[in-house]
DNA sequence: ACTTACGGTAAGCCATGGCTTACGGAAATG
DNA sequence: CATTTCCGTAAGCCATGGCTTACCGTAAGT
């Protein structure tokens, strides 16, 4: 249930500009930081838990840590939402079949 | 930006749970909220967001209200992901290439 | 017409979590 | 060794939102 996870961490608008400017290549806090309408601090604590979900890492650069997307937790999401996908359009298959001879099912 | 929308509704384990019964049929909202551990009036309140988000949808069926998923709102979640996706593995392989042959990159 | 079943809405309570400022630690630089 | 830069963590404030109970409208059954 990891993609859970994911889904909390990417409802955050915040956070998702955050993942969206590591979409564009790994960065440092600073970098992301900057740009951004919230603080530094504000920034890493998003990046703590969009790592805890799976969806980026960090690499140590001297004194600074450069952040990079994490496909696994990509992957775990997109396979979630897959398995929806069919079974989607299939129940809404069925709906529609339901809804347009209606007139002829529901009183003859 | 609809996809903001699907991402915050499915963060919520509640809405989460309702989709997923959902995703085997459709289904009247008291039957939904038989078998989840909330009342029936939050299930109301959930399946309407899930409406707004465009991820459900229902049609009137005497006097009850059968519920079932929109693929509209499901689409742009996955297109989202999708042009998440090849980018993310991009970087990714960019990152492992700085990792392995990094102790040759800073101190020659 | 009366009753029952079903579901949407309102008001209110309370936990969750995102943001800020302040602090402390680690690594490069001189 | 001192300084500067960069970052993570702690404490606290406050808005958001999920849940409950209570109420009302609507459609079918008798």
């Amino acid at each position: 249930m990891a993609y859970g996870n994911a889904l909390a961490c990417l409802a955050d608008p915040t956070r998702r500009r955050i993942f969206e400017r590591l979409r564009s290549g790994p960065a440092p806090v600073g970098i992301v930081a900057r740009g951004l309408p919230v603080s530094r601090p504000a920034v890493s604590q998003h990046l703590k838990v969009l790592k805890e979900a799976g969806l980026v890492n960090d690499r140590p650069e001297g004194t600074r840590r450069v952040y990079y997307i994490d496909p696994d937790g990509l992957g775990e999401l997109r396979a979630w939402l897959d398995q929806f996908w069919t079974a989607a359009l299939e129940s809404f298959k069925q709906e529609i079949e339901a809804e347009a001879p209606n007139r002829a099912r529901r009183k003859p």
